[in-house]
DNA sequence: AGAAATTTGTCCGTATGTATC
DNA sequence: AGATACATACGGACAAATTTC
């Protein structure tokens, strides 16, 4: 018996209330969090929701998860630099927009985009850095 | 029961073919894939796992789904001769590399690059900003 | 080295909510 | 208002990677 999600959706609550733990120290990063099965007993939720919240994490860059191990919350990249940046063809992010952005996409300074960054190279040489940017989905 | 997925995952295999049909054209730029219980029934997969493979297609930026509408292919900004349809508006224009572009490239900071940006809309609304960096050629 | 336990990954089926046509 | 289509949530089962003993 599936239960109600009137208003925000069970999974963003949660997914919020882990945010709120890795930005605020309680999970520090580095750290592994609660596992699944732990979730699951903590927010009396199913685990397929609990995964579905994790990966809320994951797509805004909070945390990453190693199968078998379990998932870690990420440092913090401040404010859209750190070189957090390995060896990635391609990443994706969670940034703010700017004031260029902003007024293109009918939102307000500071609001939640998803940035997908692709970075070319000819050899060891970077030809050209993509930067794609679209709405941070209300669902999904 | 469940169906064993020894080797690539099912939703995957999945994900793959429909990004070929719509790399192809076979599903055309602004189409709607097929609804999720078609697509439950050709591939012989239940809802979840169709739902998985479309939310790969949006992770990489190929889809975009709306609630009670459908999920659409997205037009791909890959072509950079020849000018797009008209949806597409491009400006070009020259800037100075953040530190995050900067060491991208291998320039100092405030070093100059071209700027491409490209905004798609899908009626009035935005869909997605690009922005493509490269260095500007070395004079002429 | 090997077996067991732990933890995440994949997949199925079902039921119900919510947005769009 | 009804039909269609996607979103959320539950539960169970087995696979695969890692750690532990």
């Amino acid at each position: 018996m599936p239960i109600p999600h009137h208003g925000q959706p069970r999974y963003r609550v949660i997914a919020d209330e882990l945010r709120k733990r890795i930005e605020s120290g309680v999970i520090p990063p580095g750290a592994l969090l609660p596992t699944e099965s732990v979730l699951t007993a903590e927010f009396q939720a199913s685990r397929g929701t609990i995964r579905q919240a994790i990966a809320v994490l994951r797509e805004g860059g909070l945390a990453t998860t190693e199968h078998g191990r379990g998932t870690y919350a990420n440092v913090h990249l401040c404010n859209r630099n750190s070189d957090q940046r390995s060896d990635l063809e391609t990443r994706q992010c969670e940034v703010s927009a700017d004031t260029d952005l902003a007024a293109l996409f009918g939102v307000e300074v500071g609001a939640a985009l998803i940035e997908c960054e692709t970075v070319a190279r000819r050899g060891k040489k970077v030809e050209t850095v993509t930067r794609t940017y679209r709405l941070r989905p209300i669902n999904h």
